[in-house]
DNA sequence: GCAAAAGTGTTACCGGTACACCCATGC
DNA sequence: GCATGGGTGTACCGGTAACACTTTTGC
């Protein structure tokens, strides 16, 4: 293996987005430090997932390449949505004292590129079970205790995929590649934080011709079985319509 | 004067419109480098406003430091809209050259925070005519040579600028204070590339009860004087709705 | 047969769109 | 008095919101 060298002032943190057909949840590093001699823990508290650059590797390919590492999985959903340089990101107590603890030699100024992941949480649960990371609900994050600027991040996150997920069908990252429509309502619910009627919502989709109606159905299930449907992406480029007016 | 450090992989790029009533345009950077022994012309094309970040202030900071330089003006606009960090923005042969000119001792693997600055035009012309720095039409910026990877910016900025500018009032931020609903019209359609109904703009403009009549009237036209209206960020802070559903 | 979620239609209202003429001013 | 942009109303259509009952399955 080729060993690399580190930007010394960039890194990149990855806000990865799951949902479990209840609620919507977020994939963290638990972050433990105990002093070597006493055994008192010193740190414990949650981090994103994140890392520094290489000098040969584009921002994109870095997000990537953590994901990868951390899930086994590539062609996620992955979207830069901001960028974080506050100077006082790194220097909590407890921050300057895991950073001599890990003793990467990272500067001290450090840019972070957030990175927004959606995927679909069912798939990926399994893997994670040998590494000290695992999924939180969203709406437990605000009583976590977290690393450096990383719950300031994680919101900015938040708010980037509720803005998004009304004007782009990401949603769809999130589910499986079958799903039922309760199923994508319920992430609509869970996503944006609302409830919606029924029949109305169920009209709204029937307009999008990219979410289809599979042959399939559910088994097993102890009520009238649903139909399966698959969003296509094609159909959605090709029927898109550009909204060239403004709401404000 | 302090001298300060800068932080060396790490960067600011604002992106400034402006709008002069007719059209929108962006503020450039004239660069020129002649050979200094011939006198021929080496470089002769144009960059966005940008510089390095010092160790002592944010990224934001920074972009506001580079405007205020620049315009004179603070109280800007300004929103970071996504960060650039590809391998090879840098390393055109025109671009190594450049940077060896300047001798600043950059790294050559910088990532670049690029920044949206929405200015009143009319109000800014004035104080450039001292530096090589001007107002281009964005229409012409596809027909211009442009230094390192700005031009993927700009036209990056340029799609962000239109996206928000759909669902957010900040197109208000490109007029002088008072402004005609026709000046506010034309605005709109040079952002958008799109035209509207006169009668259908009027009607929409008026549900925003943000957007407020004064009793001043337009002085010296050969036509009927138009009205004058203002902008109330604190109006439209405290009537805006939250849009719950989603348009996809 | 009962519990549990799937699936389905109608009406009322509101916002969007299309469209043509008179008005106030400077010269 | 004429050229120039300012300002106004109405009719139709499509999308959104509110609302309740029947269907299919597993146990």
């Amino acid at each position: 293996m080729i060993s690399h060298k580190i930007v010394p002032n960039v890194s990149v943190d990855c806000v990865i987005f799951g949902f479990d057909f209840e609620k919507l949840n977020v994939l963290l590093v638990d972050r433990e430090l105990k002093d070597e001699r006493t055994g008192k823990v010193l740190i414990s508290d949650h981090t994103l997932t994140g890392y520094h650059i290489y000098d040969d590797e584009d921002l994109d390919t870095a997000a990537y390449r953590i994901l990868k590492e951390l899930t086994g999985l590539d062609n996620l959903f992955l979207e830069q949505f901001a960028a974080f340089g506050q100077l006082d990101r790194v220097s909590s107590e407890k921050d300057q004292l895991w950073l001599k603890h890990i003793n990467k030699g990272f500067a001290d100024r450090i840019i972070t590129v957030g990175y927004l992941a959606l995927i679909d949480n069912t798939q990926v649960t399994l893997k994670l079970s040998e590494k000290n990371v695992q999924w939180y609900p969203v709406n437990e994050v605000k009583n976590m205790e977290m690393a450096f600027d990383h719950k300031y991040i994680f919101y900015k996150a938040l708010e980037a995929l509720q803005k998004k997920v009304k004007v782009e069908p990401i949603a769809f990252e999130l589910l499986p590649d079958y799903f039922t429509l309760s199923q994508l309502q319920k992430l609509y619910e869970a996503l944006l934080g609302a409830s919606f009627d029924k029949r109305n919502f169920r009209k709204k989709i029937s307009q999008m011709h990219y979410v289809i109606p599979l042959k399939k159905k559910q088994k097993g299930v102890p009520h009238k079985p649903a139909q399966y449907y698959l969003f296509s992406r094609e159909v959605y480029e090709k029927t898109k319509k550009n909204r060239i007016s403004f709401i404000v």
